[in-house]
RNA sequence: GCGCCCUUAGCUCAACUGGAUAGAGCACCUGCCUUCUAAGCAGGGGGUUACAGGUUCGAGUCCUGUAGGGCGCACCA
């Protein structure tokens, strides 16, 4: 079971190859034009050179090729446009054997990793004692949305929120807790008053900075009293961390840090001085991690400070190891702002020099994504020139989803428990889905109306298909799957019933990518492909029985996607909106 | 100075990795609640894909250059 369009490209394939064409030029691909035709392959004019042939004469010969062959049944229409695309039309027949096979289908067609592989997903990355504000927002909607498509894709996935526990800033902490003389119970407010002005007091003052990195020192080499205080406000600040992100749904199967890291790092650099990858430079130790052939002069990765203190690198390629040996997974994807994407060069070229992670062992990805900016360009900010906070974004769009409902006819007979409940479902729907329908990689303007809006592309707007069929599908009695003998294809429905074939290979390139957003994409058209089907077609009142039954089970399979693909992406679909 | 990324409709974004007439949503205009949820549907207008060359049967996509924007270049994370 695959796609329609992964089906006709081994059919194709075949083609191609039985007339000495190479078979990698035969992929079939849903037709680009809306009307008419359904697929089209383009492979004879990518072989027309090697072959020194007409494009159109080769598409000819694969069309009378398949005409003659056994596989005829197939094909209504088959046929040569432009300079060469072979058009292809297939039989309702056949799409029907088809649909009957995607309604048994458990997994819709898609294609399940070997047993036993890992892959280790490091996102959302909040610092501790720092209020979580919407910069937080993409890392942890993208990367645990890729979370849950590794799962579903067969990996052993794990989520690791990756605190920031380990630097300068819980040294600033710690000695503004000494100048202080605080001996008491920390808490989340205090650590929201004392970190900035730590922060700005150290960046003012030479001593008072010096103060800091004496505390981090201290606490790196284990000290006793510190490190009690730092597990207190570690603590404390990971409570109020767990509070947001149960809020978005965003989930996380470890609570590690940079603090985890430290076991490793001794043996790892006195490892990497061994090997000679690490030395000695102005008091620092670093590794040199420039190639032949580079473009650019790569700055070495800094191990340690000329204090002795480690870094943000030192604790990343120690995380390798430790993640290695609790996981050993064949891959660890970063999800972390495309404005880092030197530091992970080196880190990278670092581990695979050092054997950390032999290149055909593991493999590091930096899926990084775009600054957020404001709808000036410049980065974001509020009216007011600060950091918007999470909860805030997250309250905004509860209270509009709430406001919306109780405008709502349907809303009269419900209590206030499922009306807030919705609330929360809806407007999370909406924040996310604004944000991951965006390809990763470009920066983005961060609007706070698009992030709220519940009409035309959005969240919501799939949970409301999704709610329709499923009470559609309440109302028609049917709550298992449906199996229909005999199914029937008509000019109303043959558009979705096409589309909901074609999930795998949009699934498939979602994960090739680490690309959410064509998940969305899918998703929005399926939605929308419904919608006009719906408005277009009785179902339940339809008197041919076989026509209703067909019917009904596209709708309970258009069901079964979307909730798939919501759930991938994070989003949950109430009972009724 | 060196390097990376970006520029597509008024706005926000897609375009299956080189394919046919570049698609969606918002906004604007016209219809539709007496069929199963109108957070909806049907339809309309809106484009020299920043610019100039090049490669190719074929370029928004690849190569070169120019302009504009963002970012990064060892003791922060």
């Amino acid at each position: 079971m695959s796609s329609l369009s992964q089906k006709l490209t081994f059919i194709m394939e075949d083609a191609f190859s039985a007339l000495d064409l190479p078979a990698e030029n035969a992929r079939v691909s849903v037709s680009a034009q809306a009307q008419g035709t359904q697929f089209q392959c383009n492979g004879a004019m990518a072989s027309a050179k090697a072959a020194r042939k007409n494009p159109r004469e080769i598409a000819q010969n694969v069309v009378d090729h398949l005409k003659d062959s056994k596989s005829s049944d197939i094909f209504e229409d088959i046929s040569i446009g432009g300079p060469g695309f072979i058009n292809i039309t297939l039989k309702d027949a056949y799409i029907a054997d088809n649909v009957k096979e995607l309604l048994t289908s458990e997994r819709f067609g898609i294609a399940s990793a070997p047993q036993g592989q890992s892959i280790v997903l490091d996102y959302g990355g909040p610092n501790i004692a720092k209020a979580m504000h919407v910069g937080h927002l993409r890392s942890s909607i993208i990367g645990d949305a890729l979370r849950r498509m590794c799962l579903y894709a067969g990996y052993n996935a794990i989520g690791d929120v990756h605190m920031g526990d380990w630097g300068t800033p819980m040294g600033m902490i710690l000695s503004e807790l000494d100048l202080m003389k605080f001996d008491g119970e920390i808490t989340m407010e205090m650590l929201a008053e004392i970190y900035p002005k730590a922060s700005t007091a150290c960046k003012e003052d030479k001593e008072r900075m010096a103060l800091a990195r004496d505390a981090t020192k201290k606490l790196q080499e284990g000290d006793g009293e510190y490190t009690k205080k730092w597990r207190e406000f570690i603590d404390v600040s990971i409570t109020g961390m767990k509070k947001n992100f149960d809020a978005m749904g965003v989930h996380f199967d470890e609570w590690k840090g940079e603090s985890d890291a430290h076991p490793f790092i001794e043996g790892m650099i006195n490892d990497l001085r061994d090997k000679g990858l690490a030395i000695e430079s102005e008091g620092a130790v670093i590794v040199p991690v420039a190639q032949d052939g580079d473009k650019k002069e790569l700055p070495p990765l800094m191990l340690l400070k000329s204090d002795g203190a480690v870094l943000y690198g030192t604790t990343d390629l120690a995380t390798i190891m430790e993640r290695k040996k609790s996981h050993n997974p064949i891959k660890i994807i970063y999800i972390v702002d495309q404005r880092q994407s030197l530091h992970f060069e080196q880190v990278f070229r670092a581990a695979k020099l050092s054997g950390i992670a032999p290149e055909n062992e593991i493999e590091l990805v930096h899926a990084g994504f775009g600054t957020m900016n404001g709808a000036d360009g410049k980065p974001f900010k509020t009216r007011d020139g600060g950091v918007m906070r999470l909860e805030e974004l997250i309250s905004m769009a509860e209270k509009k989803a709430q406001t919306r409902l109780d405008e709502a006819e349907l809303a009269k007979d419900m209590d206030e428990a499922e009306r807030a409940g919705i609330a929360h479902k809806v407007g999370i729907a909406a924040l996310k889905f604004a944000d991951l329908q965006n390809n990763r990689i470009a920066d983005y303007i961060f609007d706070i109306d698009r992030m709220t809006s519940f009409e035309g592309k959005t969240g919501p707007y799939l949970l409301y298909q999704s709610v329709r069929i499923k009470s559609l599908l309440r109302k028609a009695g049917v709550s298992d799957g449906i199996a229909c003998d005999e199914f029937k294809v008509t000019d109303d429905d043959r558009a979705l019933t096409l589309l909901l074939s074609e999930l795998p290979s949009h699934f498939d390139a979602a994960m090739k990518n680490y690309t959410p957003h064509i998940l969305c994409d899918y998703a929005f058209k399926l939605a929308q492909e419904f919608s006009s089907f719906y408005g277009n077609c009785h179902i339940i009142s339809e008197r041919d029985e076989v026509l209703k039954l067909s019917r009904l089970a596209l709708c309970q399979q258009t069901y079964k996607q979307l909730s798939l693909i919501l759930s991938l992406l994070g989003m949950e679909i109430p009972e009724r909106m």
